[in-house]
DNA sequence: TCAAAAAGGGTGATGCATCATCCTTCTCAG
DNA sequence: CTGAGAAGGATGATGCATCACCCTTTTTGA
């Protein structure tokens, strides 16, 4: 290997290309998004995961599973959601303490223009320039790091 | 392929693994390197590109090269790391509009002491998980990625 | 059975990222 | 030589992400 502290050269150029990677992508795909649709990332994660289901709703605590965000985080921004009109919270039945989310007419509306874009985009920005063995180990390899990380801690909030 | 607005499941699975990946690995990393050091994923990039020249100190413009970033992220992300006595800004000789940007004792400090633990953190997390194969195959996926994004615009800013 | 912990959810403050806009100095073609 | 645009850099506002902390209801184990 290498000393403690160091990287091989290898190790440097396949960490600093997937974090520059990682950063241009999702700043990139942010403002398409943005501009095609007037939705931000975190708009269309909570959209279209409500969207998937069939009475587009859930509680905050499943949406929070779907998305692996924090309580606090998904909080707020149910909160920005709904002052925009793309999402209500409504009292749950079943639960005095929950909390029922559900898409709005107009975020139904808007998600459902949103999804094919998106996916387009995605084919043309990411999946239109890896090759398919390059897909899968990539898919392996996330998949590794993401058990390594959550087998290492919980941070005793998600 | 599959229909246009559709991923096949390979490209679903990968697409999805990767993103929640590099997002889950962002946060832990910004959490892990916050605690360790007091330091920001933000601070830790402009400190170790200043740490890295021979005089610990850049252009901004120089900087904002390096690091890829927009003028606007940089010049807030300076303001603040100068409140915090990180780095100081000093008028330039060549260009009255020029500002030089240079590592304060404090801030050399920090980052002195911030490198080594992060890069182990890096291999911790992420490099001791993946193997020789992957990792080759993950930087050459990210630099086309990244030719495919720089070719097809830029924002007018950068 | 009843207190303590856990689960569900929220608030306010702060730092970070981006947009729109602005100012000054420099460069260079006409 | 000069005026237009480019380059270097800053500001204020807004949305997003995280921290520390809070409240209420539900579970649970002694």
């Amino acid at each position: 290997m290498t000393e403690p502290g160091e990287l091989s050269d290898r190790e440097r150029r396949a960490w600093y290309a997937f974090l520059t990677m990682q950063e241009d992508l999702r700043r990139h795909m942010n403002r398409q998004l943005l501009n095609d649709t007037g939705l931000s990332l975190a708009d269309y994660a909570v959209l279209s995961t409500l969207w998937m289901q069939p009475d587009n709703s859930l509680r905050v605590f499943e949406l929070r599973e779907r998305l692996r965000w924090e309580k606090t985080r998904l909080t707020h921004q149910i909160s920005r959601m709904v002052t925009r009109g793309q999402v209500e919270r409504n009292p749950c039945a079943d639960d005095p303490r929950g909390q029922q989310i559900t898409l709005t007419p107009a975020g139904h509306e808007a998600i459902t223009k949103a999804v094919p874009l998106h996916i387009d985009y995605v084919r043309r920005v990411f999946l239109d320039v890896v090759t398919p063995r390059q897909l899968d180990s990539l898919a392996a390899l996330s998949e590794a790091v993401l058990d390594n990380l959550t087998t290492d801690e919980d941070p005793a909030d998600t």
